[in-house]
DNA sequence: ATAATTTTTTAGATAAGACTAAAATTATTT
DNA sequence: AAATAATTTTAGTCTTATCTAAAAAATTAT
């Protein structure tokens, strides 16, 4: 059994795993989870010792397969959350996530089970992220980012990067939701900003936010 | 905002003063929590400083306004998710109580809210436990104990006094559930065993089993 | 290749919450 | 009302997870 504490680290690494690869530093643990870089050590100390993850001092860290299960369970248990809370709830997207962070960590087989079958095994979660099976799998979908969308080409909306509640917000604004198609109009290649139609109404968005929202083309 | 461990003293002693009264005394407490005496003494000062409750030295301690509007809104929640799981989930009630004590340490108050509209506003959880409101008012109910009953008398079951596994358990496999019309037959004044009627079968039951049954007449 | 910088680790401290053992207080017997 | 027993508190220790400050190792720049 894992603490609290424990699930975290593995859940931000796993993360971690996914953008960078193997290898994980102490710093990017510690910036990930706001804590020093202190803290990192001594718990990767503890979760090597369980055998969670393979550590050499000064060489980062990779999760073995254990730990990437056990991380795999706790993001399966937020997206679930997340769909409950969003599709039985009435919180909009940008509600859900502090709420499952901590739903997250409830430990019982049967109530996510059960939930999963309740739900009907949805297999995305209100931010288009992936939920995996009960045995860790889960597809992994086709998408790139809308900025790296070429004039004049059109993509729906599926997922995003950021899931802050202030981009979340920003996006209602502009209503770009999942499944929303997305027509870039122009490309400004000194900021790289783009003009893009949105329910035939034309808007304009920074390249910080297109490099936040992922589309299918 | 309270840590897991105060949210649990705070319910354990709300639960404690129902039962008993005003003026709960350490050891009692540190019986229901299955700590150590001198342990409750450091979490009692503490709560004393928050104002939860009032605390004199060898005097026991009771809930203040503030601890007490605490403590119900635990049990709010205990009760609520009790509901969510059998209602929902297809917990059975002997399962749920686990769950539900993990669940009810949740900090989120629209998740509460909006789980007792999906629930309807339930008015009991599933052992036949009041669930107060938002408030913390809740309805008491006429109930009294099966072993008071008179022989030839009926009651319907309104609830159980102990929720453990194990006992429920029992009443499952003997077919008492809330609601379930019971008649005394007889009573054994030897050992207060009753010998009752369910559903057209009669089944003898001990006095400590009839003690944990709450019934209306 | 050496110096400067950054990253990581170690050592020691702190806070929360629990424990044991002993002291203080209250309650119960005789 | 003393003596005994039970309860409660205090004092000091332990564990988990954190922190700061300093040392060690790795990386980058000169």
């Amino acid at each position: 059994m894992f603490s609290l504490s424990e699930e975290n680290y593995l859940k931000s690494i796993y993360h971690l795993e996914a953008v960078h690869g193997k290898g994980i530093s102490t710093n990017s643990i510690a910036k990930k989870l706001d804590t020093k870089a202190s803290s990192v050590t001594d718990m990767i100390k503890k979760l090597a010792q369980k055998e969670m993850l393979v550590y050499k001092r000064y060489q980062g860290v990779s999760l073995t397969k254990l730990g990437r299960k056990e991380a795999t369970n706790i993001v399966r248990k937020h997206r679930l959350w997340e769909v409950f809370l969003v599709d039985k709830l009435n919180f909009s997207w940008d509600e859900v996530h502090d709420v499952a962070e901590q739903l997250e960590h409830i430990k019982s087989p049967k109530l996510i089970d059960e939930l999963d079958a309740f739900l009907d095994f949805p297999k995305m979660d209100p931010h288009g992220d992936p939920i995996p099976d009960k045995e860790g799998n889960f597809q992994k979908i086709e998408k790139k980012l809308l900025s790296t969308l070429e004039e004049g080409k059109i993509g729906i909306c599926v997922g995003v990067d950021d899931s802050s509640s202030d981009f979340l917000k920003y996006l209602d604004k502009n209503n770009i939701s999942l499944g929303q198609k997305i027509k870039v109009v122009s490309k400004e290649s000194f900021d790289g900003s783009l003009t893009i139609l949105i329910n035939a109404k034309e808007i304009t968005i920074s390249k910080k936010i297109s490099n936040n929202i992922y589309i299918q083309s």
